[in-house]
Formats: C-alpha cells, sequence, structure tokens
DNA sequence: TCTAATAATGCAAACGATTGTTTTTAAAAA
DNA sequence: TTTTTAAAAACAATCGTTTGCATTATTAGA
C-alpha cells in the first residue's frame, strides 16, 4: 500500500509536506499541491483512515444498532440513515442484535473499539454512554436523546377510524414483540367510544408474526360470532389475517376489515392493499441524525424526546360496516 | 478514554507489559495478568481499534458492498454473512450503492480507506483489486472468485416442472435487473421440449417488480387465449402477478400456476404460497466465506466460481393443468 | 553462597498520519 | 545590494498500540 511517506521519499518533500497538500492546506504552494495530487493519483493512494484516527482522534464513523436486519422497518431505517450520514461524510457500521441483550452489550463494545463518533440504537435500551447517542424505535416516548411514534396514537386513530365506520368487534392480534402502546391505544379508543372490552378479542402470541396472524386469523374469523374489524399489531400479522380470511373465503373488506401497523412496502402490493398505519421513516432518521450531531457538538446537552405522529392510511382492506352483509353483523 | 498508558502509569508497569497481559501474552506471569485485567475492567478500558491497526496492519474488517438492503435477498445475506464473520472475530462493514457504479466505486474507496481484510461483492462486477475479493449475486458464473447459484438451471427446472404437469402456453415476466440467464433457461425448457416460443408471452419491463407483474398479468390474463402459466423472473413479479390474478378472480392454482423465484421469506405467507426457486443463501454466503479465507490466508491464488443449484419448491400456486377448467384451455 | 539459566518486565522503535514550531527560501521594502 | 517580511517547506512530537530486544528479578543447580 502507498503511504505518504512512499509520496514525499519520491518526490523529495517532507511527510508534513505532502500531508498538507493533500488536504489542501493553505500553507503549501499550488504548485506542490498539483504535484502532489496529481502523483497520489497516480500511484493510487488512498488514505489510511487508521493512521489519521491517532492524530485526529475521530474517524468519522457512527454506528447504527438494530434488532433484525431482515424486518424491512429496519433495513428501511438502515438505508435513509447510511444516505444521510454519506451527505455528511461520515461512514455509517451496522451491527444487528437478534434482539439478544447479550448480542447488544457486544456490539455495543465493538461500537466502542472503533471509536465511533455516535451511535444511533434501534430497539434496546441503554441508560448512558461516553459517547453522543440517540434511541429510535422505543417502546416508551418520554425522557431523553429518542426519536419514537406515537404508537399510543397511532393505534388510537387506526381503531377510532373502525368505530367511526361502524365497527363494534374489533379484534387486536399481535406477537410479544410488539409495543404495549398499540394495545393501550385500541383499549382507549375502545373505552372513549364506550364499547365494551373483550378479553377474548386481545391476543398476544409468541412466534412469527405471518403465523400469528394466520392462525388467530382462522380462529377468530371462525367463530359463531365473529369479529367485523382486526386490528393488528404490525403489518406481518395482518398479511397473515389477510391469508386467512382469504382463505375462509370471507371478503376483505365487506365481510372483515384488517388495519395493519408500519406500512412496510409490501402492504400496498398485496392482493388487498392493506389499510395501515405509517411511520414515517424518513422524519425518524432526519430527527435521530439531528439529535446525534447536535449532541456530538454539545456533549453535555441532553434533547428531550422526539415524538412522531403516525399517520392512518387508508386503503383497500377496511370500510364501512354498513357494506358487509347483513347476516354476518352479530352485534 | 482509558488508555493502555494510564493503566500502566497507575499500576506502575510498563505500557508494554499491559499490553501483553491484556493479551494473555506466555511471556507475563500470572498475577500480572490478573492484575491488569482485573483494573482494567474496572476502569472501562476497550481496546482502540485504530490504534492497534497501525502495529499490526490489520483491523479484521470485512466489507460487503450490496446495491440494495431493502431487497430480502441482500438482507438475508447480510445476516448470515455477518454471523458468519462474527463468529470468526471480524467485524462486516456494510455499504449500499443504489444499483449505482459511481457509488459502488465510492463504496470500494471507503472500503480500501477502511484497510479492510477482504471484500465481498453483490451484484456489481470488478476485475481486479489490491485485496482479497468475493463476488456474489452475478450474472455470468464462469471465471474465478464468484460464488452464484445456476440461474439458468433454476429457470430450466422452473420452467419443464410447468410443462410436465402439462402446461404448453407459459408466460415471462420479470423487471430488467433480472439475469438473463433465468429468461435463457425458460427458453431452453420450452425449446427442449418441443414448445414453441412465443415471444409475447415474454415481458422485461423496467419498474417495481410488483407493479410489473400486476400489470402483466393483469394484461396476459385478459387475454382471450390467455397462458395457463405464468413463470416470473423473483418472487416480486410473482407477488404482482398473483394480485392480479386474484383481481381478476382467475383462481390459483387452478385456472393458472404461478412460479416465483428466490423464494424470499414472504413468499410463504401469502394468501396464495408461491411455487418459486430457492437460492440457498446459507451456502452461498458459507462458499463466499470460504473462498474469501482462502485468499485472504493464500493472496495470489485464483479460485475457480462456485456454483450453487438452487432449488425448485413447490407450494399452493401451481397445479397440473388437468385440473384446471376446461373451458379456459385453448391448446 | 555463588553462578547459570530462565522467567518476568522494561525499553524503544515502529505503524501512518497530523500539526505546532522552526528553518529555509523567496519576495518586498529600504 | 542589504534588510525585513512573508510564504513555503522541513522538523519533530504525537496519537495508542505492538513487538523485538535488552535488562532485571527469580529460581535452580553446583
Amino acid at each position: 500500500m502507498i503511504t505518504i511517506k512512499r509520496i514525499a521519499s519520491d518526490l523529495k518533500l517532507d511527510i508534513s509536506t505532502v500531508s498538507r497538500a493533500l488536504r489542501d492546506d493553505e500553507k503549501i504552494s499550488e504548485k506542490t499541491k498539483k504535484k502532489v495530487k496529481e502523483y497520489a493519483k497516480k500511484v493510487g493512494y488512498i488514505p489510511n483512515i487508521f493512521a489519521s484516527y491517532l492524530p485526529k482522534g475521530k474517524a468519522s464513523l457512527i454506528s447504527l444498532i438494530v434488532p433484525d436486519l431482515k424486518h424491512p422497518y429496519y433495513s428501511e431505517i438502515f438505508t435513509q440513515i447510511e444516505k444521510k450520514l454519506g451527505d455528511k461524510g461520515y461512514i455509517l457500521q451496522l451491527f444487528t442484535t437478534s434482539f439478544n441483550e447479550k448480542n447488544f452489550e457486544k456490539v455495543i463494545e465493538k461500537s466502542l473499539s472503533l471509536r465511533v463518533s455516535g451511535l444511533i440504537i434501534a430497539y434496546h435500551k441503554i441508560e448512558d454512554l461516553d459517547i453522543p447517542f440517540v434511541l429510535i424505535d422505543q417502546e416508551k416516548i418520554d425522557g431523553y436523546d429518542k426519536v419514537s411514534i406515537d404508537n399510543f396514537y397511532g393505534a388510537y386513530e387506526g381503531v377510532s377510524y373502525l368505530i367511526n365506520i361502524g365497527h363494534k368487534k374489533i379484534a387486536y392480534i399481535t406477537d410479544i414483540y410488539t409495543t404495549k402502546e398499540r394495545e393501550y391505544g385500541y383499549r382507549k379508543a375502545l373505552k372513549d367510544n364506550g364499547i365494551e372490552i373483550n378479553e377474548n378479542l386481545i391476543i398476544v402470541r409468541n412466534g412469527r408474526c405471518e403465523e400469528i396472524g394466520y392462525n388467530e386469523g382462522l380462529r377468530l374469523l371462525s367463530m359463531k360470532i365473529r369479529p367485523t374489524a382486526i386490528f393488528c399489531g404490525n403489518d406481518f400479522v395482518g398479511i397473515g389475517v389477510l391469508k386467512s380470511a382469504i382463505k375462509l373465503n370471507i371478503k376483505i373488506p365487506d365481510q372483515v376489515s384488517i388495519i395493519g401497523f408500519d406500512d412496510l412496502p409490501i402492504t400496498s402490493y398485496l392482493p388487498i392493499p392493506l389499510t395501515t398505519i405509517r411511520q414515517p421513516m424518513e422524519e425518524i432518521s432526519k430527527f435521530a441524525i439531528d439529535i446525534l450531531f447536535k449532541k456530538m457538538n454539545n456533549s453535555e446537552k441532553k434533547f428531550p424526546a422526539k415524538i412522531i405522529k403516525p399517520q392512518l392510511i387508508i386503503r383497500d382492506s377496511t370500510a364501512p360496516i354498513y357494506n358487509n352483509e347483513k347476516k354476518y353483523i352479530r352485534n
């Protein structure tokens, strides 16, 4: 590998002169700069980030820690953040944890070992750290240095919409990793509209979301008195419920309305495009980066949690209950 | 940040002794090792990868370059490789290119700047590089230092299966980024079975795969004499075609058979689980890493391309043509 | 108890860059 | 032409580790 030293000796210059020339330092004459840059290009010099880290004390690296990259939510977050940080001259270092706290600790240590300038952490929680960090995708949205959507509000809005279009028998299905806030939003919307909560219609299961959705969908929709709407804790559950309704030959949205949560790209391409609650990914990444950079330039400060309102996206999987075949309405 | 120097002075030892103690060097007495390690832990010492890179000349970093992480194929590849490299003590540095060659050049340079020990490159091509690399997800599978599936074989197998169960009018739909090999496999299978190729049934479009599948599916399935099977260049196209058939109320698989390609996780959770050609992701990542490490330990050698056979996964979207309602068979 | 052998630790150079300070060179003023 | 000043380049220390070699401490053998 070509080093600055090599260029210096070839050009009979001092390494400091070469270093400054390459970085356009004003002290160096234009003639020398030109000569050095051209020669560096010719011999294929590539600066060594490791070597420059030491005197500078930073390497413009930022870590992103997510639980599972296969989830479209996190790969979208990565894509957004990588783009935005790239524009600022930073390199994004991605780690995944498989939702495992032991792994989380390990990747935190790796990040520290890499002396990253900052950390963006999704899903996991951490109290404090010697370096700037932001949390995203959090259960609780109070406190500091967090960016998250208002899950409670999103679910409340979704369920309110269902109630407004005439639904009363509304089920809630999700997996154990879904934030409880969504369930609370569901409960509150029912309560505020004077609908009694039926605990048998609130289903939280451990397992693969699509399977939970499919199995519980089959079960609920086979009941004699079945729900007219199913609010899903996330889109994957929604995909499973959709499949169960199609399997049972129950028409969507005429006989059952389904709402998902997250607005994954796939939802709009499903056989029946899913009504869902959109997480504004671009805003989330934008605010996360904003806060992180403020903390990086202002290390002592804490920034109050940024709460973003999710948005109800109405597609084809929901309809007013008046459209339903009357025989299916038992309530 | 705590450094080795600090530990040395606190413990009244030389930095070299501390360094060796932390790395379990045999020259150091057990007593000193214990004392150093305990103190290091107590004060929260974290080794500086940048500092140790210099004398060692390596940092155990490997780059993975993929075009688009939002595609489940690439996020699965990342997940597999991150896991396997983590076990070997390497850190995986991920870059995406958005299918853009300019971006690709940039991330190659960033990788070199990070002095990675090796590169795993998906989709993009590169002739040679001063550091070890492997290509995956490649169009052409001859040559060296590549791991890829046999796309031709996969398509040939899929289409042969359709022919074996009685289909003759088989369409092919895909987007422009799909490797041509799949189309060739489709053509060869038809040819080898004495079925004339109808160029109107071979559709390659630019755009979002699901939309291509949906729009072209609608078009093909609305024809008076419509195909009895549609072979899709990838699963996303398949998802679109599935939607179009459901929209037109054409029964799958009774009235039309659909095959995808890749076996994305979602395919088995679709309302009609998709028959598809599986890319064995684990094998691909395993071989990629094997070749990369062989090259890293044996820099001059080149390794012949590793070709992996994909596997036909039969689900619910395909059926023998004999099951089809006779009135729809015109051929 | 003294010497030899070995174990344990310290010393110092090195990795490739950056940067404050000094020296040299060139240009401007006298 | 000489002196002063500014511009350009060189010098040298430094960042936090690693590692070959020298030195010191300890143990064993005579």
